[in-house]
Parts: structure tokens; C-alpha cells; sequence
RNA sequence: GUGCCUGUAGCUCAGCUGGAUAGAGCAACGGACUUCUAAUCCGUAGGCCAGGGGUUCGAAUCCCUUCAGGCACGCCA
């Protein structure tokens, strides 16, 4: 629970207002208020290991030249009870922090004592959040821009749960309305030709093509014949989607449980109907006159909410629109079950649902800022160089199933996560499947096995990990060690900054880093075989090193293997 | 036509709440295994940050504009 970098940048800040207190009372300079002080970690080493642009941004105020303002500053800062060692006036008036090396010492014992909760933060504070992804119609198989959605939204939740929040993992199944209709009619077409050729019926227009519709059929088929030939078509149909739905939903949550996400709840859209959760929700909009008729619809003053048009609820055939459901659905997650922060995963191609549902929640009088929809942009395939197209509609689409079996669910959700969920994402499969140095999977995962493969040695010789007190960590003082540990102190601040961008894709890179950080550590630094106490050190710090791999892969749901 | 996303090394991408000399991986080239895993390491090379204007001490980053690609503009979801 221990952030060391957000410490430092905190006695950073503190040394620097108390500086300016200071040099205000000796007349150096003028009372000057700033809302935040900003410190960062420069790219250069010789700019020390912090710096600050405080000087610069205050000398309209101060009425001097910067590089003068950062003099009188740190001539009048104080080190007493911090890392810092000095400060030092560069360039344009940058005031760069160089820290005393116990800070990197001080990461050590804090992973030694943490071990697996090493990056647990508490920003959250135990606030209700539940992120909502994937939630594909269960009318066919997942395909490769759900993968994506699901990579991402199970490792949003990961990130917020190490954030402290209490995260909600939800599924949003919609088994009812229009699709579930179309769904009905594809089934039927496709039990009719089954049974008396292909050209007995036609396939409706606009139906699922999928192969996936024709295998139910053929199943059922086996199952109960042809008891439903004669049968009112309104009640086939529903018995048809009886039997096939359960089935797509069970594909559908085995497929993820295999892809590593598990959900918490499996909220059923009907069940807003049965409870009479929807019609409560219409009518409290009817009451509050957000609702108007129009052509014989319903529609909603989405534009009085800061959206760009109006949307219609209720369809002139007296059917209501997704929308309405899904509002009736936000409304269940504020109001009825209380969550705090609602985040939803959309592909791009539903980013116009963005604008109307925050509208909408703003009509029920939530607070928009409560809910964030993440759009991630969607998923090209290339295979033997080319792009795969994925067509939904002649059902081609590379599913999930076939994904994790090719590639497998640690590559696939690493390379998944590599990537901004605002950049569109080229998904190499021949790359993917390749088990090489090109795939960065295995160079994450190769370091952490080669620890295990250290530390199991060493155990075998009696040697096991020691306790943090009982080194000389001082000895640990090459660069390659000094880096490392470096790194390694960033990592609370990493979940930090994922958390509160929702961009999980910051740590596989960071886990890249580590690594990277580590084999090069590796190369240089012996641990067996040392001197006994520089190899107790090293020891430790290889521990840490491995203990932080590990909770990082285990955020990404990405196994770490002990030998590779 | 309107809105959203994207444009950075040969390729895939970081950096985008403005900061010091623009980074990484892969590919290319040259080196390193009698010693804890070479799925590794070290080095070299590679750039008008799509183009053009502006804002200021300072712009890949902010604003305007042009161009290119993706997506969306339905009483589908």
C-alpha cells in the first residue's frame, strides 16, 4: 500500500512551497499562490532524479527571471526529513532533485514486506464501480473486436480493483428485443430448410448467416425431429430461441472463462422487463416530461441534454427501442444497486451511443461525470501478411474459440493490451503464434522463469531469499542494480496512472521495462557464486524483481511460468 | 455533408494535463555463450513527429486549417 515515488513527489512539493514561504518572508520574492506543483521524473540522468518547472511558471509573477526564481528557491529549501540530497538551477530554470540512494533501498524492504499486495494503491477507497464489457448479442460467437473488449475491460477492472475499488465485473446480456426477433427468424428459416430443402423457405434479409445458426438447427434436430413443422410459427420461434440461446450464452461464458475473464453478474435485459424496472423507468421519464410523441413514436429530449438529436424509446409499432432498455438498465446501476462509477467498453462502431446515454443519464439526474464510456477502436487481422476481413454478416468472422486456440490466451491478452484503446490495432496472427523473441509475451514471461530457475538453484543449495533486515543493501550499487530498483519503485505509481486513465496498456509496457531492465542486470551482475553477502543482496533484489512480474502478470490474468 | 478516432523510424506503437538532445519493440547491420536459462545481452544505423498557419520563454503535445485512413450518422444494436 506503500507508493514511494508519490511520497517523494509529495515531500518534493512540500520542500517547494515551504521554499517559497520562505523566500516570500525574506522579501526575496512575492506572496505567489499555485494550484499545483508539477514534478516529474526527467528523461536525463544528469537532470537528476526529479525536477520541478516551477521556477518558469511563476515569473510573471515573481517578476524575475526564472533561472534567478530557482536559485532563490533552493537556496531556501530545506532537506530535513526527505530523500534529497540536493537541488540544483538547470537550463531554462529547471530545478532538478537528486535523491539519497535509500529511497531505492527503502523499495526493497517495502516488496520484501508487501510481496503480492506490492502495487495495491487506495485511491479508490472502496468505492463502487462496475465495468460493463464485452455484453456481445448472445445470437452468435464472440469475434475478434470482443476479444479486444474483453482483454481490455477485464484488465480496466483489474487495475481498479488494485486501485482499491470494489469493482463489479458485468456482462449485459441482451435476450431481449429486435435481435432476439431476427434471432428467431434465422433459427426457423434454417430448421424449415433442414427439413424440406434448401429452397422451402427463404432466409430472411437481414438474418444471421452465421454456420453457428445452422449447427443449432441440426442439433435440435437430432434432439426433437421435426415436432415443431407444424407448429404456430410465433410459438416455434420462441421455442427455437429457447433452445439455442442457453446455448450461445454458455459458449459465450465458457469461451471467456477460458480467455481468463470471469463475471461477477450476468444481468439479463428481460429480467428489466419482468421486473417491471422498464416500464417504472418510462414512466418516471413521462412524469419529468422528458418524453414527447412524434410520428406515432416516442421520443426522448436527448438534445436538452447536450446531445445532437433526439432519440426515439418507443418505436410506432409500440416496441421499445434498445435505448429504452438500456436506460432503464443505467438506471438499475445508479439508482437501484448504487454504484458510485459506472464504466462501459464500446467498439468504435457504437461510439454514437456515447452522447445519448450520458444525456440520458443526465435526465435521470445522475451525474454524467459518474459514468465513463470507453471506446476502443477496432480490430484488423492479418494473416500470412494480408488483412483477414471479418464480416459479421456471412459469418467468416474469426471467433474467440479460434483465437485462444491458435494463439493462445497469454499472447492474445498481452498483445490485446499493448496498444491505447484509442489506436486502432493491427492483430498479426502468424506474429501471435509465433513462439520467438518477436512476440514480447515470452520476453516477459522468459524473465520471470529465469528467476525461478535462479531462486530454484539457490534452494537447492540451502540458499532461500532473505529477510530485507538481514542485508547489507547498500551493496547494491552498479548501475544496472540502481536502475532496476528504480523501476521497480514505479510501479504503485503505474497502477496509479492506469487506473486513472483506464489504460491497462501502460503496464504491459512497464512489465516490458522490468524485464528488459532485469536481463540486462542479469548479463552484468552474478548472484551465485558472490561474495555471501552481495549475494544475499542481489538475492533480495531478484526477489523483488520476480514479485513484481508476477503481480503485474497476474493483473493482465497472463500466467507466469516457472520454467520456460 | 456532419461528428468521433487515428496519422511519430522500414513495420507495430509509446510520448499528447506544453518542457531540457523525440523513445521502445521488431526488422537491418556488427559483436557476446567452458560460469545462475542466448526465448538473452551489448553496439551501429534509422525521423521535415502527415502538410500549412497561429498561441509563448518553449509545441509531437494546445488552437485554426488542409490532406489521408478508420468508424458512425436507422423507429438496428
Amino acid at each position: 500500500m506503500t507508493n514511494i515515488i508519490g511520497d517523494i513527489r509529495d515531500q518534493i512539493r512540500s520542500v517547494v512551497r515551504k521554499a517559497m514561504a520562505a523566500a516570500t518572508e525574506k522579501g526575496l520574492l512575492p506572496d505567489i499562490s499555485v494550484d499545483e506543483i508539477i514534478v516529474e521524473a526527467p528523461k536525463e540522468k544528469e537532470h537528476g532524479d526529479f525536477s520541478t518547472n516551477i521556477a518558469m511558471l511563476i515569473v510573471k509573477k515573481a517578476r524575475k527571471a526564472p533561472v534567478q526564481i530557482a536559485s532563490i528557491l533552493i537556496d531556501n529549501m530545506d532537506f530535513t526529513d526527505t530523500y534529497i540530497e540536493r537541488a540544483e538551477c538547470a537550463g531554462p530554470g529547471f530545478i532538478n532533485f537528486f535523491l539519497d540512494r535509500s529511497w531505492l533501498y527503502d523499495t526493497l524492504r517495502i516488496i520484501s514486506r508487501e510481496r503480492e499486495d506490492y502495487g495495491r494503491i487506495n485511491i479508490g477507497q472502496g468505492s463502487k464501480v462496475m465495468v460493463e464489457f464485452v455484453s456481445a448479442n448472445p445470437t452468435g460467437p464472440l469475434h475478434m473486436g470482443n476479444a479486444r473488449g474483453g482483454a481490455l475491460g477485464d484488465c480496466i477492472a483489474s487495475v481498479l480493483q488494485a486501485a482499491g475499488y470494489d469493482v463489479t465485473r458485468e456482462y449485459y446480456v441482451n435476450d431481449a428485443g429486435n435481435q432476439i426477433e431476427k434471432f428467431g427468424m434465422s433459427l426457423e428459416a434454417r430448421y424449415l430448410q433442414l427439413l424440406k430443402g434448401e429452397d422451402a423457405v427463404e432466409f430472411p434479409e437481414d438474418g444471421y448467416q452465421g454456420e453457428d445458426i445452422i449447427d443449432h438447427m441440426r442439433d435440435y434436430i437430432e434432439e426433437y425431429g421435426d415436432k415443431l413443422l407444424n407448429a404456430d410459427p410465433e410459438q416455434r420461434r420462441r421455442e427455437l430461441v429457447d433452445y439455442a440461446l442457453p446455448r450461445n450464452l454458455e459458449r459465450i461464458r465458457k469461451g471467456l472463462e477460458s480467455y481468463g475473464i470471469h463475471y461477477d453478474v450476468w444481468f439479463s435485459e428481460q429480467s428489466l422487463y419482468d421486473s417491471g424496472e422498464f416500464e417504472e423507468t418510462i414512466n418516471y421519464m413521462e412524469d419529468k416530461g422528458l418524453l414527447y410523441e412524434k410520428e406515432g413514436a416516442k421520443w426522448f429530449k436527448a438534445t436538452d441534454f447536450g446531445a445532437e438529436k433526439d432519440e426515439v424509446i418507443i418505436r410506432n409499432n409500440g416496441i421499445p427501442t434498445y435505448f429504452a432498455s438500456d436506460i432503464a438498465y443505467h438506471r438499475n446501476k445508479f439508482e437501484k444497486r448504487g454504484f458510485d462509477r459506472v464504466i462501459n467498453l464500446l467498439g468504435a462502431d457504437h461510439h454514437g451511443h456515447v452522447a445519448r446515454m450520458k444525456a440520458a443519464v443526465k435526465a435521470l439526474g445522475v451525474d454524467p461525470a459518474k459514468l465513463d464510456i470507453v471506446i476502443f477502436q477496432l480490430v484488423r487481422l492479418f494473416k500470412n501478411g494480408e488483412i483477414a476481413r471479418m464480416s459479421k454478416r456471412t459469418g467468416r468472422a474469426i471467433s474467440l474459440d479460434d483465437l485462444l486456440e491458435e494463439v493462445g490466451r497469454d499472447a492474445a491478452r498481452f498483445i490485446f493490451n499493448t496498444k491505447a484503446s484509442g489506436s486502432h490495432l493491427d492483430f498479426d496472427l502468424d506474429l501471435a503464434v509465433r513462439q520467438s523473441n518477436e512476440n514480447p509475451v515470452y520476453y516477459v514471461q522468459y524473465a520471470h522463469a529465469r528467476i525461478c530457475s535462479m531462486l530454484r538453484l539457490l534452494d537447492g543449495e540451502g540458499i532461500s531469499v532473505p529477510d530485507a533486515d538481514e542485508v547489507d543493501l547498500t551493496l547494491l550499487a552498479a548501475p544496472e542494480e540502481l536502475d532496476l530498483i528504480k523501476k521497480l519503485a514505479e510501479y504503485p505509481d503505474e497502477i496509479r496512472i492506469s487506473a486513472q486513465t483506464l489504460e491497462p496498456s501502460r503496464l504491459t509496457r512497464y512489465v516490458t521495462d522490468v524485464a528488459s531492465l532485469f536481463h540486462s542486470f542479469y548479463t552484468e551482475c552474478r548472484v551465485k557464486g558472490e561474495e555471501e553477502s552481495l549475494m544475499k543482496a542481489r538475492l533480495l533484489l531478484v526477489s523483488a524483481v520476480k514479485t513484481v512480474i508476477k503481480n503485474v502478470l497476474d493483473i493482465l490474468s497472463i500466467s507466469a511460468p516457472e520454467r520456460m
